[in-house]
DNA sequence: AATGAATGAGCATTCATTCAT
DNA sequence: TATGAATGAATGCTCATTCAT
């Protein structure tokens, strides 16, 4: 593949990224990613096949790339045990309002069947078994409580960072708070980690 | 209008229903809405003037439909603070599994723009204004920490029951274990309401 | 026919030919005649078959009340002779301005293939032949020219009179003169007169 | 735009002008347009947008087209000022004649609306201008009344022309005259040309 | 490699007409 | 007589995909 259709094929991948983070699937159209990319849109044939297969090569693509700016949480250290829920809750928060294609993605994909979702898997193994390793010393230190599995200690984090920014349209009417504020978002965080008092010593 | 028309209309309803929920508005085609219903194409413009009035209709009826199961939660009383946060866990476990579409059509609503989302203005208020009634009576009984307030409280109950039933089928993946199963369902429930040790007294 | 009846029926065709004449009878639409005649759509079908059918009771109702004016014509006496072609001239010019509706429905049918012109036969015959009879008395006279037939003579000023109304809207723009002012109509008609000198007498 | 193209867009308008000026805007169908065209049915939306904007350029590119052909009254000389009624009248009596969509494009517009009028403004301007300075010159050389305009002088010509063809069906009835035959025409127009002896000598 | 041209199935919506009460 | 309910064939327009240059 010569250095212009690199770019070409680049711009493209961008392009259906916006359009199919925006749009879902069925609401994105192939001549808008080609417009977009300022390419012509048979291009998008010749490179992906069809709009499933370029559906698939953006989640694929920009999850990857996404994810490995994950590393952050590969190297914390023993030191970090005793803060780690604040550590990860505030990764999260961080990271998605970095990366606003992330969740959206990741629930188009919830919501349209889930197809491709096999392209995931694997993809955040690495932080993770990291993140349990110190979680169970944790445990073993005291730090944190015993009866509270790895998984579910995570899944209470991913689910309030993950909720904050796919709901916030609604979730800013129900509670009648701009959850877009970035102060509403420091309070939300400072009470939810009082809520979780997860260490084991009460 | 007839009995056989409020039929039709009543068909037409659920029809849509289950397609918005399943495929989002983009995806839904009136055809199949129509098909599934066993009416005709043309009564959805006769009863509700146009896709997206449909569209509207579904979300007011269904969510009002759906929402005056919440009663429940309004007849809490006194004996009832204490356990507060597992009552509100559990029974958002439960509404989320027995009412598939209400967080699809939500995070439908999330991604695709959210232009109809002022329908579901004011339709939780009343209970939740209850709730809060009781939080904070609880708060001065020291049931609940003084520093969590009501939103953060209700946010992270809220978000832990939509993400389990939202992100099923990718949070499965990730943490490899199946969240369809219910005995899964009850560790994590377990689990979350430990690590939510509300307790001011530690 | 009962007394309701016959009052549906004679709403539906007012209401019939403002909708033919405004819109054509591709562009007039069962629907509308129906609900600004205030009945019911199938009363149509009841009274008058279909579309196609209503239209040919519009033409033919509305263009014999309409004729049924022309005595006017029908009344002129020996006396009238020399000043036949201004008589004629301006009665037209005020029947179009009275009557709004009878060269559109003449244009349409004109157009749309004329499948309902029978419908016309007939219809003028009768001020026709009083004022040829009057026009070849004048010949005889002197006051016209031997030259110019009825047939031709008629022609001409029906031409005017109507090409003034059916083609107002795009002849005003192209000699840059407002024909829907009455003023402006006078003088036309004033200097087509003037061209008309009639009179074989030079 | 390449050859095929070209001429693919050809077709169209071709196509379109037939269908328009046969059955009118909305008698007319995009599908028909295509499919006597030979041209797939979207190509119509990639050339011109949609249907009404196709309608504007079959109207615009017709009527410039046709009238290039008007030429013939730009080129008229002084010479030919004694007999300008004859050979204007005439002129027109051929020219549609030999463009029979002119006068029904032209009613529909005036029919349905004439929202596309704008585009004709001008059209006719350049042989006009000439035809009123030979027509002035007449009058001081005494050929034309000097009481009737050049406006009053070019509506007759243009009204008795117009009609012909236009009100042809309906008025060989009423007249009992076969207008689409030439003798007829031939007669008629000779007829007409006496009547509106238009010498100021009388 | 890139672009313009063409295609056919699909989609939301409308409309004349018929059926049932 | 009158009205509401239902139908099926359009109708203007879009979209993913393929063809030709």
């Amino acid at each position: 593949m010569q250095a212009r259709a690199r770019q070409t094929r680049d711009r493209l991948l961008k392009s259906a990224l916006r359009e199919f983070s925006a749009k879902g699937y069925h609401g994105a159209k192939v001549d808008s990613i080609a417009a977009r990319a300022k390419a012509n849109k048979q291009r998008i044939y010749a490179y992906f096949g069809n709009k499933e297969k370029l559906f698939a090569s953006v989640l694929r693509h920009s999850f990857s790339e996404i994810i490995a700016e994950e590393k952050h949480l590969a190297e914390l250290g023993e030191q970090d045990i005793p803060h780690l829920a604040e550590i990860i809750l505030r990764h999260y928060m961080v990271f998605h309002r970095k990366h606003p294609h992330f969740w959206r993605l990741l629930a188009w994909e919830n919501l349209e069947g889930g197809s491709h979702t096999a392209v995931l898997r694997g993809l955040k193994d690495e932080s993770f078994e990291h993140l349990r390793s110190l979680y169970m010393q944790g445990q073993e230190q005291g730090d944190f409580k015993k009866d509270v599995s790895f998984e579910s200690f995570i899944f209470v984090l991913t689910s309030v960072c993950f909720f904050y920014f796919a709901n916030q349209r609604t979730m800013s009417k129900t509670l009648d708070l701009d959850l877009s504020d970035e102060a509403v978002q420091e309070r939300i965080i400072s009470e939810a980690l009082a809520l979780l008092s997860t260490t084991a010593k009460g």
